[in-house]
DNA sequence: GCGACAG
DNA sequence: ATCTTGTCGC
């Protein structure tokens, strides 16, 4: 387990986040199609919270990509950085994701976050910003649609439909991972095609509706809160 | 101006 | 995210 050090220029207040924001959004490489779906890593990160305390969690879980087994676990706690502000949620989580993710051994390869990339009303969600400060290829995978709309899918396990933006851009999918159950939101971070990002999704969501990673790692970061609240 | 709104 | 019991279904 390790500390989580905030930066000390992190943003004050929503001004200043938007600010870093429109500086950071310029460093996201989309013309990379990023780890092949099933070989190497793949690294899911998560976040948990006690306001009442002001403690936070992280964890990140390491996976075989072709096994889905686990490799290597990570965990970190601290205060809390930001606020929870619909469209600044990466400022409120990349701090103690930041924390786990340097105390792995191991590359992480693909890193799978809860929340948005491209998907964001100004194209630079949570999993745009960790790819941007770490430099590796990240997607994101939703719980829920966020301001975005989508069209009617299939009821099957791969079908999809396009998330799409006011100008009629693509910037994530809807994703059925398994029958007749709702889908998940996937978008492209950092160093990955959206393409790409289905298939790692649907591969690490074999079993159930979220990806292993993320299940993993939620699991996890619970489980680590407990115990720094206990 | 008001409401909606990833985690 | 988090607060929380029972309950419907395989």
């Amino acid at each position: 387990m390790k500390f989580i050090e905030t930066p000390a220029d992190w943003p004050a207040d929503e001004s200043a986040a938007l600010a870093v924001q429109d500086e950071l959004r310029t460093r996201v490489v989309l013309d990379e199609p990023g780890p092949q779906p099933g070989a190497g890593l793949v690294t899911g990160v998560d976040v948990a919270y006690d306001d009442e305390r002001d403690v936070v969690a992280a964890a990140a879980v390491v996976l075989d990509a072709a096994t889905l087994t686990v490799v290597e676990e990570a965990t970190a706690v601290g205060r809390v950085a930001f606020p929870y502000v619909p469209g600044l949620l990466a400022f409120r989580e990349i701090p103690a994701v930041l924390a786990a993710l340097e105390s792995l051994t191991h590359n992480p390869g693909l890193v799978v976050c809860d929340g948005y990339g491209r998907a964001h009303p100004r194209r630079f969600g949570l999993a745009s910003h960790l790819g941007v400060l770490t430099g590796l290829p990240v997607i994101g995978v939703a719980k829920n649609p966020f301001t975005f709309s989508y069209g009617e899918l299939g009821p099957r396990r791969g079908d999809f439909a396009a998330l799409r933006a006011e100008d009629g851009e693509e910037v994530g999918r809807a994703l059925r991972t398994q029958d007749g159950v709702k889908p998940v939101f996937v978008s492209v971070g950092h160093r990955t095609t959206l393409d790409n990002a289905c298939s790692h999704t649907l591969r690490l969501a074999a079993d159930y509706r979220l990806p292993e990673s993320t299940r993993l790692a939620d699991r996890l970061c619970r489980r680590a809160l407990a115990e720094a609240t206990a």
